[in-house]
RNA sequence: GUGGAUGUAGCUCAGUGGUAGAGCCCCGGAUUGUGGCUCCGGUGGUCGUGGGUUCGAUCCCCAUCAUCCACCCCA
């Protein structure tokens, strides 16, 4: 589990800004739920047999005896509480959220106990014009982040819940046959994600691979048609993507359409952002039958990546315009209350006050530090005055003495020019 | 869950079986009221934690925890 210190959380806060702004720009409603749930939602949505139910949850008894777990991931959550307050009777979602999840796994980079997802949802919706909807957005934002070129869309249709359960039964009877071939990974996978054998990078596995059952060549007629309407829908709004039938997800409630953002600037943990069709589980989790979509994405890997690319500008990274120096103990009393009046004629002023004493020349050093373009000095003979010297840090220009009866209205024009 | 590496000052890292070092940062001074550059001085360490071996362990041994990398999995 990280702590997030101060230089961090600027930048997390300038990537929430762009996410919270394009949601509002999509339509889409904010929802948080608690991060503890009943350790039964997850199983029964997530799969018994997964990886994160096995043995990544984090998951302990309350007071009451009540197997408790902390959400590994936001889908379950969001369903759960969009069914019990009437959110999907005879109506259309589209709601986003935002916050930690939890799984133990062994830490590496991009892979956290603790990390952050964005996440999407929709309910409501059969139609391909919602999986472009939510895929058109995720694009957006890569724009908006200057992340276009570093990402890749890739695709894949999983048909519908039945037809991908019938696939898969399929695909499980032909690996049997072939028993003697599969390896280790394989053979455990034959029980927790026989689908994901297809993607082994095994030679010795290859020809038997290539003989496998095709995920397409089983699709049912109205999971193709989603797709290729799915596929003209992108080529329609210039997106990009790479058809992967590969592209099989580790959750057991997708279905029909599933899709992945990668990128090779992150090493082993290339998957930015995923998600996909769950016309199942709502039905699943005791609902009446609600076709949804949607995907989440990991904040630690995309600040991540955003940081290796350096496409975090400089002044999204905090700091303050103005330094005020009261030059000693005797005006530090004026320097406060001069702060003060300025802070409320200009609320998009971000001044911070020299608190905390020292030799005048570490003062100085600490109004350089702040990182603030500017530095007010008040000493005596300006407070006799009633004047102030603006000392100009980041430029070559002189300071100037002026009146403190006029420094609001100049350091408006200063902050409007910058 | 598997394999490997690393834990020494706030940070980046040296180092030795015999009372612990550098650079950066921070503080003070050179410069009575002027930051950045330079020079001088100073503060700062349960050597990850717990055991063991030893006259003596930061160093050797065992365990444990954390972090990093890869596998696996996934966001």
């Amino acid at each position: 589990m990280n702590d997030l210190l101060p230089s961090e959380s600027a930048r997390w806060q300038f990537f929430e800004a762009k996410v919270r702004a394009l949601m509002a720009r999509y339509g889409f409603d904010e929802i948080r739920t608690p991060i503890v749930e009943q350790t039964a939602l997850f199983a029964r949505s997530i799969g018994e047999v997964t990886d994160i139910v096995e043995k990544e949850m984090y998951t302990f008894d309350d007071r009451n005896g009540d197997s408790l777990t902390l959400r590994p991931e936001g889908t379950a959550s969001c369903v759960r509480a969009a069914m019990e307050h009437g959110l999907l009777h005879n109506q259309t979602q589209r709601l986003w959220y935002q916050g930690p999840m939890f799984r133990h796994e062994r830490p590496q980079k991009g892979r956290y106990r603790q990390f952050h997802q964005v996440g999407v949802e929709t309910y409501g919706f059969d139609g391909p014009d919602i999986d472009a909807e939510v895929i058109l957005l995720s694009a957006r934002l890569w724009q908006e982040l200057g992340l276009s070129e570093h990402v890749t869309l890739e695709i894949n249709s999983l048909g519908s819940s039945e037809a991908r359960a019938a696939y898969r039964d399929t695909l499980v009877a032909y690996f049997e046959q072939h028993r003697d071939v599969l390896d280790e990974d394989s053979l455990r996978r034959l029980t927790t994600n026989p689908l994901r054998i297809l993607d082994s990078k095994s030679e010795a596995m290859a020809k038997m691979l290539d003989g496998a059952p095709r995920l397409m060549d089983h699709l049912d007629d109205a999971s193709r048609e989603h797709f290729e309407q799915l596929k003209a829908m992108l080529d329609a709004a210039g997106i990009p993507y790479v058809v992967n039938p590969r592209l099989v997800r580790g959750l057991d409630y997708y279905c029909r359409t599933v899709f992945e953002w990668t990128t090779t600037a992150l090493g082993s943990q290339g998957t930015v952002c995923a998600g996909g069709r769950y016309d199942g589980l709502v039905e699943q989790l005791g609902g009446k039958p609600t076709p949804a979509v949607g995907f989440a994405m990991g904040i630690e890997r995309l600040i991540l990546l955003l940081e290796t690319l350096a496409l975090i500008p400089d002044d999204a990274l905090g700091g303050c315009d103005v330094y005020l120096v009261p030059m000693d103990a005797g005006t530090t009393v004026s320097a406060l209350t001069l702060a003060e009046r300025l802070r409320g004629e200009l609320p998009e002023l971000r001044l911070q006050l020299h608190c905390g004493g020292g030799s005048f020349k570490s003062r100085m050093k600490k109004a350089d530090k702040s990182g603030a373009r500017y530095a007010l000095l008040l000493g005596e003979d300006e407070q006799q005055a009633q004047e102030i010297t603006l000392k100009f840090l980041r430029d070559e220009r002189e300071q100037e003495r002026l009146a403190q009866a006029e420094l609001g209205a100049t350091l408006r024009q200063l902050l409007a020019t910058r």
